[in-house]
DNA sequence: AAATAACCATAAGATATCTTAAGTTTCGTC
DNA sequence: GACGAAACTTAAGATATCTTATGGTTATTT
């Protein structure tokens, strides 16, 4: 299937695309093929697009003065790659975008989402929903954070991503749950003995 | 000033209201006084307005098996108080929202809210925005929660919310932070010998 | 297939944070 | 202004998590 009718696939889960629209976007969203550790995003750069994920895996994360790095988020297919924070203000992103596994994604420009958004409207809709959705994700997880131990944040982890637990390395798990990898390994040992 | 003029003046920072859309909102949001301890949202019933605050201050939290709570987030001024996940799916919440200050509050009901929408794309544009600012913040906090000790926490909490920070019991602060309130009159006790 | 690097497990000692408890101060209400 | 309730502080012992170190396993590259 082209990527292009992926991410028509995507809007159809909100408001669909009519024919106009979904034209618009495939005039506009451009497909490239990222290998593994390869950055669409790095510290200091301005995150000139909005990438949506055809396939693979990605981590967005921050690294503090100790150069130790923080895994903000981990995004699939089907989800979106972008620092909102750089891409609305055009200035340098604090933070990293790297391929964890080799990619196709689609990319948009800075100046044809504004012009996306201008144009139709629906894409105001449609992107207010999608983004409604990751704020209560991430509500859900703050709460985990500021309630929950580490194992009970790991088990949570594994029941909401069971496919990622599995593709990723340990240490990129501990990472996104704020923990070191040897606390996140007896974590798992001593639920083995449970 | 009118309660609803605040309000127009907070689209102000987004798309201003033409005056057809000015008498919309008017014509849809209701006031109403919250006083100290009041609930606008309890756990298992579903949320149904959208809340702007006018003024005073409401907290938002989740209670855990133990019967503790913790503190999701505050809200404040030209905020908006919202289980975003209740409102859209009309089920009950697993949430409070709590005025720990009197209040004055607008209120737009679910159905009012969803023609808002159909009716004026505008809606659309500015929520889309206003939620990607809170999400930037969100994110943010995220980072803080899996890389930060406790201290550095609350010292980014007194600098992000200098106000709030005078305004609230050191427990709700300690709450929100994810730590004992115990632990956080060490910290300030700390921080005081530096 | 060998060599190298990345990943994972385990453990001992150190640090951060929690729990419990008691005493003091401040606040809200009468 | 007095009283009771809530908020804050302090401290001792308990628990969760980190740091450092080491060895073994699995994946990647040559």
């Amino acid at each position: 299937m082209l990527s292009i009718e992926k991410l028509n696939i995507h809007f159809n889960n909100f408001l669909p695309l009519n024919d106009e629209e979904f034209d618009a976007i495939a005039s506009v969203f451009v497909e490239r093929r990222i290998r593994r550790k390869q950055f669409l995003l790095q510290q200091g750069d301005v995150c000139r697009h909005f990438t949506f994920v055809i396939t693979g895996c990605a981590k967005m994360f921050a690294v503090d003065q100790n150069a130790k790095a923080h895994n903000i988020q981990f995004i699939i297919e089907n989800e979106w790659a972008t620092d909102l924070s750089s891409f609305y203000s055009e200035r340098p992103s604090q933070l990293y975008i790297e391929a964890v596994e080799s990619m196709i994604v689609l990319q948009i420009s800075h100046d044809d989402m504004l012009n996306l958004y201008t144009h139709y409207p629906k894409f105001d809709r449609n992107f207010r929903v999608i983004i409604e959705q990751k704020y209560i994700e991430l509500q859900d997880r703050v709460l985990q954070n500021i309630s929950a131990t580490a194992e009970q944040r790991y088990l949570f982890f594994v029941g909401q991503f069971p496919h990622l637990a599995n593709r990723l390395p340990l240490s990129q798990i501990a990472s996104y749950l704020g923990i070191t990898p040897e606390f996140l390994s007896t974590i798992r040992n001593n639920l083995v003995k449970k």
